[in-house]
DNA sequence: TTTGATGT
């Protein structure tokens, strides 16, 4: 089953080129609406820049520096794109404007952020339209409500139990994307975050990439599509599958990636995690988006549990 | 336990 999932997604790579110049193209004619969240305040980038110094350098906000240090610290093996960021307290995300979902959400997970603590309560959560993005590539609860569709976060709620508003901001509809409940959502992909969680126990620091892929498949006519449903009145994309890129940082700088593929859909109970690994460079190729990209390949141990 | 939707 990978084998064929590996093939589908090496015959996107030429579609990915011919995307690139389109994408280069748009970039040096995009207009002033980048805008970035950082901590509940709106700010504007510079137009037609990579929204990229915003969130690291030269940041016009000024909180003692505590929210640009978070951001530095979350994202500090690199960005795997720059497009519509926004900086949440305790995750950063890309949302892509034309599919209503995002293109990838980070995180930086410790033991911490996982802790018990009687603060945070998530059912006093609600989900949120998140309305730094412009109406019309906002998502909203009535396009996922009688879809069939949970809404799925990205960055899991219980990644972010160190503060109540950490657990409130991951539950902005930024943050979601359709996926199946029953069989997926609830259960296996519940699972892989399990596992990421789980990581903590053994490495200092956990970075974990997330979002949604549109895999190509071969349709009756026998050439490849690209079909995915849309959901509401803003067509929200259902994701035909959904990815993470996992990094663990142990006590002494060595690093070890996995990486996980699953398809949106009832998988069955007894599939272990494991059976979802893909080499990482599939996801990338297929999500036009580079992870961990400031990583020195010397500090890099293990791939899948297997040294490189 | 955590992941959610739905009905009163």
């Amino acid at each position: 089953m990978i084998p064929k999932r590996v093939l589908h997604l090496a015959q996107l790579s030429v579609v990915g080129l011919a995307g690139y110049y389109i994408g280069l193209k748009d970039k040096i004619f995009e207009n002033n609406e980048n805008t970035v969240l950082l901590n509940g305040k709106t700010l504007k980038s510079m137009p037609a820049l990579p929204i990229f110094g915003t969130v690291s350098a030269a940041v016009p906000y000024t909180d003692g520096g505590h929210v640009k240090d978070r951001v530095s610290q979350i994202m500090k093996y690199g960005f795997p794109g720059l497009d519509n960021v926004r900086s949440y307290d305790d995750f950063v995300l890309s949302y892509d404007r034309r599919n209503r979902v995002p293109n990838w959400v980070f995180e930086h997970i410790t033991k911490e952020h996982i802790m018990k603590n009687d603060a945070v309560d998530r059912s006093k959560c609600d989900f949120t339209p998140d309305e730094s993005i412009h109406p019309f590539f906002r998502s909203q609860n009535s396009d996922y409500k009688g879809s069939g569709f949970d809404r799925g976060h990205m960055a899991a709620a219980g990644n972010h139990r160190l503060a109540q508003k950490h657990v409130e901001q991951t539950f902005f509809l930024t943050n979601m994307a359709p996926q199946v409940g029953e069989g997926f959502n609830r259960h296996a992909w519940n699972r892989l975050e399990k596992h990421v969680r789980k990581l903590t126990k053994v490495y200092d620091n956990v970075y974990c990439c997330t979002g949604p892929l549109y895999l190509p498949r071969k349709e009756s006519d026998g050439k490849m599509y690209i079909k995915y449903q849309v959901i509401g009145a803003n067509t929200v994309a259902v994701p035909t599958h959904f990815y993470k890129v996992v990094v663990g940082e142990a006590s002494d700088g060595s690093l070890d990636m996995e990486a996980y593929v699953m398809p949106n859909q009832k998988i069955p109970d007894e599939t272990p995690v494991s059976s979802y690994m893909v080499p990482p460079e599939t996801i990338e190729k297929a999500a036009g988006l580079l992870f961990f990209d400031k990583i020195h390949r010397s500090k890099l141990n293990r791939i899948n549990g297997k040294k490189v």
